[in-house]
DNA sequence: AAGTGAATTGAAACCGGTTCCATTATGAAG
DNA sequence: CTTCATAATGGAACCGGTTTCAATTCACTT
């Protein structure tokens, strides 16, 4: 099947192929009676314009990448729902780049902005470097970051810090003081996720803030997922002295903890409280007191920013949002089974 | 930042323009010497060729579409997973269409094989219509169905019959008589997926070989979700003739009927049995026995399909891909609690 | 020395749109 | 009856690459 190219429209319905242009993008200068010849054509020749010409001729490439290491946490996903709606709403392609080596993280922030001719650009949840950003300053590519940081450049993010202070403060509030936290590795952080550093300084700052000393045993740090959360959970549980409530880096880290809990016989939340982080769909049917943050959200919110940014070609002062976390509390959470004379 | 364009480079390495493109291209015609002066150039004026203009000389546009209900359930993600890998191997990119009503369904697969000039479509999960396919047909886009089938087209498929069949008959092997089956609402199937049709098959296909009669009561039909499938679960609990064993559409749904049996204070597997299908990430988590399904290889292989498919762009006939499933035995079956003597 | 062929090269033509500019038709104003 | 603005239109130029084709160079025959 030949292609049908808006010449041979043209040549069908009699007039020039600006004539046809105009009336493919809705301008007002064409009459009704050529207009309405036009579409016949159109119509009789099943014709469609095509976008890589358009693209070429307009230069604009109307499509918009977004970059994650999508497929190792739940979280992004959701976050790519927010993403994806509000694109598909706006008329740009969502071109999917998934990283889950530092080497495919390292290419494509170098490869992206400079190869493929981008209406725009989405990092999600990876900071890049210094160098990196000014590579993206330099191309002219309008970059929003998610779940990331960097002072140059648009950012959403969630406060962190806060939702681990709150969580933390919640556990001392019902009148724990023996407050473990179970997270990842904090030295072995390759594509430097700034939400593992906050969480455990909101957990660091809660304690001080009660003048609760911390204790170097309730730290727990291991890879990432449930099944290591478990392990870590038990070796807490082994401890002289175990703590009596446990905060998780994540909900599918505190998943972990709850199975370790049922393992040893272990009662949730009279004889240990768990609260997590991030209020995945599952949380609820668990029943896990944890803190929400707006993962939709920040996606769409995200997605919008950049569209703002690419429609206002104009260097405005980049924007920082950040959106605030809530605290969940359901039925994994409840005062220390001994009372604290 | 004016953008350098291969005459730029072409100018500043006092060669012509064809020159510099058989560099970019590894072409064996050109001198080693002409070669290096162009590479500086490129190197000095830091430019890369646009992704878009090439494509539209070569007629190519470098990229596939996936179009899938991405975000109703959780298993299609994991599908995503493999293609994601697939394609990021062979340099196409990979555009995302999400889809999650009918209208933006039928939009979609309207338009898609239009406007876009693409060199693949994957459709994820969506059994289009006959006069849709023939339109795909005669746009000259390969495409590739993966959990969905149809007769004119490549695709991948899982044998659900007989995955919901071996379900079933392993709880028959266990002793199991009064097997329900709680699952979607077959009348009410707007987006025509084809598994729900299929797993209920096998289900009915089961007892009928084994000479269990089938009884409607136990046929339960909800809206997808595990709260809907808690409810249903307490309404068979509360039958005249409660069943021993559960099948699940899902193992989404088998979660709310484990809630659900929690809930009535039914111990699992010994007062009930409940298995479910597709054998998701968390399955493992609560030792669900359930019917793995090759989610991320259906995906993957779909991926290869089309390639394959673009490659040789002759019509060659056209594969149907069935994958197996495999019985995964964890903890919640086992045999009834009453002798069946 | 003229002829042959391979290697290398420059540039025109092309991909299929958009946009700009020149041209014509039309109607109102002077 | 000009004069001029305005609406409508055709088509060239352009976007930035690839590809084809003709031209040039140079070594090697005969």
């Amino acid at each position: 099947m030949a292609t049908v190219t808006i010449r041979d429209v043209a040549k069908r319905a009699g007039v020039g192929i600006g004539t046809v242009s105009r009336v493919l993008n809705d301008s007002p200068l064409v009459s009704d009676e050529t207009r309405q010849r036009v579409q016949q054509a159109i119509e009789a020749l099943d014709y469609s314009p095509s976008s890589v010409a358009r693209r070429l001729s307009r230069g604009r490439s109307m499509a918009i990448a977004v970059i994650a290491p999508f497929f190792v946490r739940r979280s992004y996903i959701e976050r790519l729902r927010g993403i994806e709606n509000v694109l598909a709403a706006s008329g740009y392609d969502l071109i999917l780049y998934n990283v889950e080596t530092i080497a495919r993280r390292d290419a494509c922030l170098q490869s992206l902005p400079r190869g493929e001719r981008l209406d725009g650009l989405l990092v999600l949840s990876l900071a890049p470097t210094d160098s990196e950003v000014n590579r993206l300053l330099r191309s002219d590519v309008p970059t929003v970051l998610v779940d990331a940081f960097h002072e140059a450049l648009p950012t959403i993010t969630v406060d962190d810090v806060a939702g681990a202070r709150t969580a933390v403060q919640h556990l001392i509030d019902l009148g724990h003081e023996r407050i473990a936290y179970i997270g990842e590795n904090l030295d072995d952080n390759p594509f430097n996720f700034q939400p593992m550093i906050d969480r455990y300084r909101g957990y660091r700052d809660a304690l001080a803030a009660a003048d609760i000393p911390f204790r170097p045993q309730y730290h727990c740090q291991g890879k990432y997922g449930w099944r290591e959360a478990h392990r870590m959970a038990q070796s807490l549980f082994a401890l002289d002295e175990p703590p009596t409530a446990i905060f998780a880096y994540s909900d599918t880290l505190a998943f972990g903890v709850l199975e370790a809990a049922q393992h040893s016989a272990l009662s949730v939340p009279s004889q240990l409280s768990v609260i997590g982080f991030d209020d995945v769909e599952i949380a609820q049917y668990f029943q896990l007191t944890t803190v929400r943050q707006p993962l939709y959200e920040s996606g769409a919110r995200g997605a919008e920013l950049l569209l703002e940014q690419i429609d206002s070609d104009a260097g405005r002062p980049v924007q920082h949002v950040v959106l605030p976390t809530e605290l969940v509390v359901r039925r994994t959470t409840a005062p220390p089974a001994e009372s604290l004379l």
